[in-house]
DNA sequence: TTTGTCCTAAATATCTTATCAAAGGGATTG
DNA sequence: CAATCCCTTTGATAAGATATTTAGGACAAA
């Protein structure tokens, strides 16, 4: 209703306004950093919702006064930042994308694999997230996300005897924990950290590390299903805190092995 | 062999085996996803280190045989998702990436705000990122960190009568705690958490709110200073309860007035 | 007449080749 | 030691060929 429907000559360019200048760092270096600059100004002032096309690969390079390979070099800089979504054919073109966030959860790995965070960094953040997650999901699961918890834990169980099998289950079940706090930032956040996480989790499996296990996860059920928020945090937070150390413990030996 | 043999290192192109593929989505649609599918896989088998010269524009393409457009492309999106870095000049060229921890938040930043997150995803997830960095600051801090905390809390104390400065002080006292904390992810996401966060907290200012979060601020320091990490979380936890059932309160109120 | 399938046409992104401009670093020269 | 020139590399433009997707029409069958 705001945009005429005859949009492509009316102008994305021109929406853009000398204030509100959320991202831009001043003055850029580059055409295409420019134009990416503007396009995402527009966006994050909210005149734009995602779903909604922004016009062809050549009339935005029209409006924006530069070449198609510069428009492009912006489109794929912003598609990749999971800004866009660019579709070919007669109905094609570029559109405001829908939030993803399993793009966001891929994309926070890969920072976190090329700053080069520590094991202890990661596994501490992990609590951060699963103690919060915990407590919420106490306060929020439905009976669906209960169903969810128990047939994870009854999964658990029965490979409790196939080290690298549990290990999948186990996160399994932590993130259906996260998944019943119907949070999606902490979703998100415990899919990225579990990507780095796995390869960890998997050397130090055991027998009788999944049967602790999966005492845990019964009492943790227990806390979520009486509704009690402090006692899952407090129960997630000394477990965790014990898996840490020792994960930061065979950490040291497997490496002094080495 | 169109391959220069002696040119960059012989050939980023034939280090993609057919093992390890962590990202790769299977068959790819275009020709520009799949040399980005390969370089990722490249470095994410580990045989490269940031900081790495990966070679120019030209002697790729020519090694994933495209066109020096088409590897541009592929460039771009990895550019954008800070796997690599680009450098004009003589001596410039393609590098990986070192990690940026500011991009980090950056990403995640735009990815909340188009998936739509609402505040109270936002609110449970500042806590849960700032009870456990309220905790390693009592445990990690040093003396410098501790010197930063005072600073802040003098600078908030002395704008404690004008709203919005006083807002900006307390994110930054915050922001000190959480790099007291020495944990490089939970300080980007507090960073990412912030930029959203940010009208929200500027809104719901006043001198009688600054002056409770003085006295908190103060609070929090002396846990911090003791070398209590409980107590931290515990001063943290409340607090910031207090402070998400205010903003969600006046939130209500706020939009009922609209 | 209605329905379903196939085919064509148009719009669109993808990819190629070619060319020039700008920037940065090193070597040469005064 | 400083200024200048030169080479390499990315930045940007242009024009065109190719592949892909969808709309809509044509044609055949029920």
């Amino acid at each position: 209703m705001q945009k005429a429907p005859d949009a492509e000559g009316g102008g994305l360019a021109q929406m853009v306004g000398p204030a509100e200048r959320l991202w831009s760092s001043g003055k850029q270096t580059t055409l295409s950093a420019s134009v990416i600059d503007q396009i995402r100004t527009v966006l994050f002032a909210g005149r734009l919702a995602p779903g909604d096309r922004l016009g062809s690969e050549a009339s935005l390079a029209l409006q924006f006064g530069v070449s198609r390979m510069t428009m492009r070099d912006a489109l794929r800089s912003l598609q990749a930042s999971g800004v866009i979504e660019v579709k070919v054919g007669i109905k094609g073109g570029i559109f405001v994308a829908e939030g993803n966030s399993e793009r966001l959860a891929e994309t926070i790995a890969i920072q976190l694999k090329l700053i080069g965070i520590s094991t202890e960094e990661l596994l501490d953040t992990q609590i951060a997230i699963e103690v919060m997650a915990a407590g919420l999901a106490a306060s929020n699961a439905t009976s669906i996300d209960i169903k969810a918890l128990h047939e994870a834990l009854g999964e658990a169980e029965r490979l409790i005897d196939d080290a690298e099998e549990f290990t999948w289950a186990a996160i399994n079940f932590h993130g259906c924990v996260v998944a019943a706090s119907h949070n999606r930032v902490l979703a998100a956040q415990f899919r990225a950290l579990s990507h780095v996480l796995m390869p960890l989790y998997v050397r130090g499996s055991s027998p009788e590390v999944a049967r602790r296990a999966v005492a845990f996860q019964r009492a943790l059920i227990a806390c979520i299903e009486a509704r009690e928020p402090d006692a899952a945090r407090n129960l997630v937070y000394g477990r965790l805190q014990f898996v840490k150390s020792r994960q930061l413990g065979d950490l040291a030996k497997g490496e002094a092995g080495d």
